[in-house]
DNA sequence: TATGAATGAGAATTCATTCAT
DNA sequence: CATGAATGAATTCTCATTCAT
């Protein structure tokens, strides 16, 4: 299985399932749809998938991995805390608006399917929100924000905030406002919020 | 169909579905189940739903107008905009708290709904994030928050905080904080954060 | 699902199986062609049975049971252990004679079927080859047959031999020897084989 | 195809088949396992073998021709037919014991075997059987075995009595009675029973 | 109204077999 | 000869919905 990762048609697949899950959602999705989109026939898909829930786990772990460490390259671009989470929200918007099919699948189907797959810890998502965790406690030891913001509160409402704005980009498909500008405002009050 | 919402049935069902959609999701939830929780016949749901997407269409105009109202009295109950929006944040995470069920449904079949019934436009909803865009714009006129802050996407940075918060607490089960405390915190620094 | 073997519905079942299974064998069986021959949809068979191999478990339950009771019946006609095994050897090559189909499911599908579901005893079968040896400890008892005699072996050698005759008209479809022939042959030397 | 079954791929298939067949069933033992337990590739086995169902039928023409081949010796070393069915019996279950994946294919799925391959007529176990008729009528010429005996009814029961004996070895996986025991059991009051 | 047995279209998944390398 | 990835036909089983009672 370790080599079917590198593997072309593996790509091909997640990619049209990518493709499929943002289009239909994971219930609606056909497994041969998803096999049309990626050129393949439906039985292929099965040689690497183990079955349709693991298609989209795997896709999260990948495209996961992927955002994740993008932006952990364009926040470590920044030493001031304050600068980061500048970074962060611009980032995050761009990210949503560069590749809408995942960020439509995040906005859904994560939550979707953390019903049908109780067990799965999503530990890629974990760690996204802990980046920002990371920056609010740096941030307090620099004596820039306050000491009793919590951090595992305020990395959910930042992120929240953020990912409330692009949910309503992604799922309305028009942008009433720039991205720079809503990406502005929602970490500028953040900021304004938990400064010291 | 109009007299059907004041039958005993019709809220016996509404109540199962709730039950049902939180624990198995909307496409893991069984008709069949659904009639056996509401303790009824499956045809007996075809009386007064059209079909499985009408019941949860249904479940949340009912259970968000529900919602609304009271948060409208809940926030009438304050004049100053900054104590309504922190009526707004503890009022939310309570009820959040008092009615998992629906909390969760929100927090995971709203977004898909979007998906699988392309023409619904979630009324409720939008009202309810609309509560918020009102404060903050009652606020702006009266000179308490900058004139900047654009109300669209000020609701959804706060909703967005708020429900990020509150899935933690549905998804995870247990509580780490005291509701009194996220909420502070969530709407402190969104206050410090557009405060003129 | 107590009352459902009192169903109409549930017997047409059972015998469109058993006419399906004994001209296909239980893999080549197709569930749509049973629900063919039991005039029911595909899905109506679910109802009934948990699924293909309950039916074939059933299937036997039920059949097993008939042929155990009448056989019962048949030798406690009889008193003296002598008379019980020729009756026996009797009985079962007529029953096989007049249910062709059963006796072909039980002949090729019994065995099979120990295959895919180990954990099944078929305790009607087991009881079946016990009435064997309870004739024979009889015989024993009465002195009639040799003390030496193992009732475990013997019950098996005397079904094996009647179920190997049978095998053989079943399978081939054409009967070479009389049954009442057959019988006599058969009950005749394993009763001077085994009489004292 | 014919030097074929001197090869040694061809024997460490067949032998892969066997243990295979022997543990799941033919419908359930999939020819990736086959290949995987003979150490070749897929689509090595149908270099040597026409399909699945060829694979099971040349495995038959293989053990039994073996089977038959080991059991002419045997019994060619006694002259008495009294000797030689004593023989035949106690060969049988050790041919059994030392080789319980073949007796249980045999047990199962020659039977099975009637079913899918309509076709097949299983000649090395007709001739397996015809060995024990040729022995009775034997005994018959030599006036030890009454004439009345229908040899085509006595080969079956002598058979059947061994092979249900067998059976219960082969699935019960522990044995009550020591071979030699069952062997003389069942040879014994057979021969008692045929005997002139 | 209420019932719940029956329906049957629809989907996921399997696996013998092929064939380009 | 040998390989094993790819194929896709075939089959089981599910479940929303209907309708005779």
């Amino acid at each position: 299985m370790g080599k079917r990762k590198n593997n072309k048609k593996y790509h091909k697949i997640i990619e049209a399932a990518t493709k499929v899950f943002a289009k239909k959602g994971f219930y609606k999705a056909k497994i041969s749809e998803i096999a049309r989109e990626a050129e393949v026939a439906d039985g292929t898909i099965y040689i690497y998938f183990e079955n349709k829930d693991d298609i989209l786990i795997c896709l999260f772990e990948e495209q996961m991995k992927a955002v994740l460490d993008n932006m952990v390259i364009r926040i470590s671009e920044e030493d001031d805390p304050v600068k980061k989470l500048e970074k962060f929200a611009l980032a995050h918007l761009q990210l949503v608006e560069q590749n809408k099919n995942m960020a439509e699948i995040i906005q859904v189907e994560v939550r979707q399917s953390s019903k049908f797959m109780k067990e799965y810890r999503n530990e890629p998502f974990v760690q996204y929100l802990e980046l920002i965790a990371d920056i609010i406690r740096q941030g307090q030891k620099e004596g820039l924000f306050r000491k009793e913001i919590i951090p595992g509160v305020a990395k959910r409402a930042f992120f929240g905030a953020l990912d409330e704005m692009s949910r309503f980009w992604v799922l309305s498909s028009r942008r009433q406002y720039d991205i720079k500008t809503a990406a502005q405002q929602i970490s500028g009050y953040f900021l304004d919020g938990i400064k010291a």
